[in-house]
DNA sequence: GTCTATAGGATGATAGAC
DNA sequence: GTCTATCATCCTATAGAC
């Protein structure tokens, strides 16, 4: 297989594996695994575990950022939130990506991802102020409704929706009408798991 | 010292470094430097790392609950967002507790720490709605807000409200007329830090 | 109640073959 | 391009002394 193809590939895997293990849980083996290699091909091809992660990341952050442009010129609905909505619709589908924009963002003290993490949540609010032209309060309240979303969707909450009222009724009111989409991820993210795909979870052992 | 103080010195450092840190980041060799005691003596009080931080979260959950309790029984305003935005302030002077929160909440893939985060959150959900009789609408507001405002935190944007426009508008917008004790919380901590303290983040290395 | 010593296992990275 | 073998840490946890 040709490198460039390979390191998507790569990339790919570790996106996952990154995302439901953050990365002082992840291991480069477990990566290699999930990419079908060997562990030393990945270290080979990436220099180390943190240069790994930190292509990852910014690949993450510019499939945010896509997926908002994207959101914001599809032509359909007017208002920047409706846009955005759709945005975050288009995200939610790649739930690696966004785990792993999550497990970036609670990487602030770490002198290496912490800035890049910073720069780019700072790139996603000047997009919104500047090319959606969205105010302030707009602005907050899409971040703020996105983020609790994020961390419901970290937190697996949906797992919950049948099982408890409660998570049913947080899931609802957090995810609003796109309710439907998150359970139909998880459901096959589950069936994804249980066929030892790069997510598996048995913890750290 | 009595056990039981030195129990709560071990958890109260460990609040710090796993906040700092996360699960997977943090050793127990860290969190014993933190406390000024040998590592092996807090394996031994606590059994297992990962009980540590079971102990850490619960605590953590309980911290934040009491402080929406007190919020919203301090007597003073009528609406429930200003008792509770007391609430939140009185938590954000606790960053550590309120780190180790958000760090246990990414874990929902775990098979330990996933159900108690997932019922802490409930538990928060359900007080927010039974206690302080909030409507779905307020209390998506709130903790939407709550988790903006939080990762924010993590991210440790507000270090660089002077030195970017951008971020000090980020924090402006996220963190409203309380930016003032974020930013001086954020001075103490560097200060902290830079004296060694427990959270120092030399990255793994 | 607290420490030193250390076993035992995992992990990131390197060397070098094919 | 990709692997096998392996080194050198690092880290959790245990044993046992004081």
């Amino acid at each position: 297989m040709p490198a460039a193809q390979r390191r998507e590939l790569i990339l790919e895997s570790a996106t996952e594996v990154f995302g439901e293990r953050g990365f002082a849980g992840t291991t480069t083996d477990r990566v290699a695994q999930a990419a079908g290699i060997s562990q030393p091909y990945v270290v080979r091809m990436f220099g180390t575990k943190e240069q790994l992660f930190v292509e990852v990341l910014q690949r993450a952050l510019e499939r945010m950022l896509d997926a908002f442009e994207h959101g914001l010129h599809d032509g359909s609905g007017d208002h920047p939130e409706m846009r955005m909505g759709r945005a975050y619709f288009d995200l939610v589908t790649d739930r690696g990506t966004l785990l792993s924009l999550m497990q970036a963002f609670i990487m602030g003290s770490d002198p290496v991802i912490g800035p890049i993490a910073r720069a780019g949540f700072e790139r996603v609010y000047t997009f919104l102020r500047d090319d959606a032209g969205m105010t302030e309060e707009q602005i907050q309240a899409f971040l703020a409704s996105g983020m609790l979303a994020n961390t419901l969707l970290a937190l697996r909450m949906a797992d919950d929706y049948e099982a408890s009222a409660i998570a049913g009724s947080i899931c609802d009111m957090a995810f609003g009408d796109k309710v439907g989409i998150i359970r139909e991820q998880r459901a096959q993210d589950r069936a994804r798991l249980s066929a030892g795909g790069a997510g598996r979870v048995p913890a750290r052992a």
